[in-house]
RNA sequence: CGGGGUAUAGCGCAGUCCGGUUAGCGCACCUGGUUUGGGACCAGGGGGUCGUAGGUUCGAAUCCUACUACCCCGACCA
C-alpha cells in the first residue's frame, strides 16, 4: 500500500493551496517555504531577528528538555547571567573581544523623550550612560567576572554551570533558525582545578551533544578539532560536531571549547590548592542554538514539507477520523479516543484531529506538511473490521493494522521511523563523502559534489585560508583521532599525516 | 556594506510602461445549505490610508524625489 509519487504530484498540483518550492530547484527557497510554512517561524519586524511560532518553539523546548535532562545527570546546575555585559569586560581577553567586537549591539543610552519638533520620540542625549553596555554575543566575561568571587579553594571546583539564554550577534546576513540576530542557546561555563579535568569536561560534553544529535535529531555527526582559523575566540581548543545538510553543506551543529586559563588570567579567577599555592582554574565553555532547528529541516525534510523524527516532533501520532452521518462519528469517534488512550499509555503524545470544520484529505496534507511522524485514520470500515489505516511520514507508506496491541505496534513503529531516518541521513552522507588527493579533484568535488571532501593539508592557517579564498570550503574539522597516512597538501605538497575534513558549510 | 529585486486585503498576485468610473483576481475568512476513506461544492458576504513622506497634476496605485522594510547574491559568522 504505497502512495506513488505520480499520485502525489496530482493531489498537490490540483488541490496544493501551500505551494513549497522544490528542494531541487531552489534549496533556499525550499528551505524558507518550509519555515515559514510548516509554522515553525516567521520573520519579524526586526532586521534579522525571527519569531518563533507555537509549532517551532514546541521542537526547541523538546530539544531544550532533553539537553536539560543531560546537563543535570553530568553534573551540571543552570542558572542565568545578565543580558548586559559592561563594555570594558569585553578587551580583557584580547583575541576574545577581536572575535566578536564587529558583531556587538551596544547600548549608550538609558532614556526617551519627546521630540522636541513634537513629532515621536528621540533618544534622550542627557541620559548617556558613563559605561556602555554590550548584549551578550556570549556570556564568558559576565560569567568569568562573577566566578571570581565564587571560587576561592579547590573545594569549589569544579564549577559546572549551564545557562539558557538569549544571545545577540549582528550578523550582516541572517537566515532563520541557521543564523539569526538575536538567537536562543544554552552555554555552559565551568571551572575546573586541572587542565586534564577541563579537557576531559570539554571531551563530554561534546560527547553529549553528539549523541543528543544522532539518537534524538537522527542526524549522523563527525567529531573533531577546529583549525586555528575557525577556533573560538579566546580558546585554546574548539572541538565541535558538524553535520551534513541535503544540499551537501556542511553545518557546525555544536561546540565545547577547552579554554586553557586564557579567562582565568584576564579576570583573575585563582583558587588555592590543597598546598595552599594560588593557581588559575582551567575552563570550558560549551553550547547548541536554535540553529539545530535548521539542521533537523534541512536534515530529513522533503518536497512534501516537513519530516521530523518521532522523538523530537511535538505530535508524534496524528489520529484522523472519518465519517459521514453523526451514528458513524459516534463509533468512529470511540475506537479514536480508545487508541488514543491506548498510545498514551506508552508516552507517545497524540493529537486526536476531530476538528469538523475540516476535511479528512485536507488534514492529512496539513498534518504531513507539518512532519507529523505517523498518522492514523479511522473510518466505518475500520470500525467494522477492527483496523485503521497508519500512514507513516517518513516513507510515505500506508498500511492497515489490526487494533489490537495498537500502542505496541505504533511505539515499534516510532522506533523504526527514528531509525530509518538516522540511517536515510548516514547513508546520504557516506555517498557523499569524498577522498580525493589533487588540487583539481578537490576544486571539482567541492565545486560540483559538494559534501565532505577528506584531503592532505600542510597545517598552516595561510594554506587553509587560500583554499578558503579560492573555493569557499573549510576545514570543517581535524578528526580526534586522525588515521596515521603520508600524503601531500593538495594545495602546497607540502607533507602532511593524516587528512582533514574540508566542505563548504552554513 | 556592495550588486540585484520586491512593496496593492491575512497570504499569493494582476493593474503601474501609456495617470481618468466604485482598485480587481485566486486562496484564506464569515453566514447558510449540501458534503466528509487524500487539500469539497453552491449561494451570499466582510475586509484596502495601494510601504512612508513629499512633489507634479483638474485628477496619482500609476509620473518624479527622498526614505524605510523585506527577499536574493556576495564579503563576515554559530
Amino acid at each position: 500500500m504505497q502512495l506513488n509519487s505520480e499520485q502525489i504530484l496530482y493531489h498537490k498540483s490540483k488541490f496544493m493551496a501551500k505551494i513549497l518550492t522544490n528542494r531541487e530547484d531552489n534549496y533556499s527557497q525550499w528551505y524558507n517555504d518550509l519555515v515559514i510554512k510548516a509554522e515553525l517561524a516567521d520573520n519579524s519586524a526586526v532586521r534579522g531577528c525571527m519569531v518563533i511560532k507555537p509549532y517551532g518553539y514546541a521542537i526547541w523546548e523538546k530539544i531544550q528538555a532533553i539537553l536539560d535532562k543531560r546537563f543535570k545527570e553530568t553534573g551540571h546546575q543552570n542558572a542565568y547571567f545578565p543580558l548586559f555585559i559592561p563594555k570594558s569586560f569585553f578587551s580583557k581577553e584580547a583575541s576574545h573581544v577581536a572575535g566578536f567586537a564587529k558583531e556587538c549591539a551596544v547600548v549608550t543610552h538609558y532614556r526617551l523623550k519627546n521630540s522636541p519638533d513634537g513629532k515621536g520620540i528621540v533618544v534622550d542625549e542627557d541620559a548617556k550612560l558613563e559605561e556602555e553596555l554590550i548584549v551578550r554575543p556570549t556570556s564568558e566575561t559576565i560569567i568569568w567576572d562573577t566566578y571570581r568571587t565564587w571560587i576561592q579553594s579547590y573545594r569549589d571546583l569544579p564549577l559546572l554551570i549551564n545557562q539558557w539564554a538569549n544571545v545577540v550577534r549582528w550578523e550582516m546576513r541572517t537566515r532563520l533558525f541557521l543564523r539569526t540576530a538575536e538567537f536562543l542557546w544554552q552555554e555552559g561555563h565551568t571551572a575546573h582545578a586541572t587542565e586534564a579535568e577541563a579537557q576531559a569536561e570539554a571531551a563530554l560534553m561534546l560527547e553529549v551533544y553528539a549523541e543528543f544529535l544522532e539518537t534524538h535529531m537522527a542526524i549522523p555527526v563527525w567529531k573533531g578539532v577546529k583549525s586555528p582559523n575557525e577556533r573560538f575566540a579566546g580558546a585554546v581548543e574548539t572541538y565541535c560536531i558538524e553535520a551534513l545538510m541535503q544540499d551537501g553543506k556542511a553545518l557546525q551543529a555544536g561546540t565545547s571549547h577547552f579554554l586553557g586559563q586564557n579567562f582565568a588570567k584576564a579576570f583573575d579567577v585563582k583558587f588555592v590548592n590543597k598546598e595552599n599555592k594560588q593557581e588559575y582554574v582551567w575552563a570550558t565553555s560549551w553550547g547548541v542554538s536554535t540553529r539545530l532547528m535548521g539542521a533537523l529541516i534541512m536534515a530529513h525534510s522533503d518536497n512534501n514539507g516537513l519530516v521530523l523524527p518521532p522523538k523530537l516532533a511535538p505530535i508524534q501520532v496524528v489520529i484522523v477520523p472519518i465519517f459521514k452521518s453523526d451514528e458513524q462519528f459516534a463509533s468512529v469517534n470511540e475506537k479514536a479516543l480508545y487508541i488514543k488512550k491506548q498510545l498514551e499509555t506508552k508516552g507517545i503524545s497524540v493529537k486526536y484531529d476531530n476538528r469538523d470544520t475540516q476535511k479528512p484529505g485536507f488534514k492529512f496534507a496539513e498534518h504531513e506538511f507539518k512532519g507529523v511522524p505517523v498518522r492514523i485514520a479511522i473510518g466505518p470500515r475500520d470500525v467494522e473490521e477492527n483496523t485503521v489505516e497508519v500512514a507513516r511520514r517518513d516513507t510515505l507508506e500506508k498500511a492497515i493494522y489490526q487494533i489490537t496491541d495498537i500502542e505496541i505496534k505504533i511505539e515499534h513503529l516510532l522506533e523504526q521511523i527514528q531509525l530509518n531516518l538516522f540511517n536515510k541521513a548516514m547513508n546520504f552522507r557516506e555517498n557523499n563523502t569524498f577522498t580525493v588527493d589533487t588540487w583539481d579533484e578537490f576544486v571539482d568535488t567541492i565545486e560540483h559534489k559538494g559534501g565532505f571532501v577528506l584531503a592532505h593539508w600542510d597545517g598552516t592557517p595561510e594554506t587553509e585560508q587560500r583554499i578558503k579564498e579560492m573555493t569557499k570550503a573549510t576545514i570543517r574539522l581535524i578528526p580526534l583521532d586522525p588515521k596515521k597516512e603520508e600524503g601531500r597538501c593538495i594545495l602546497t605538497g607540502n607533507p602532511s599525516h593524516f587528512r582533514v575534513v574540508f566542505a563548504r558549510s552554513y
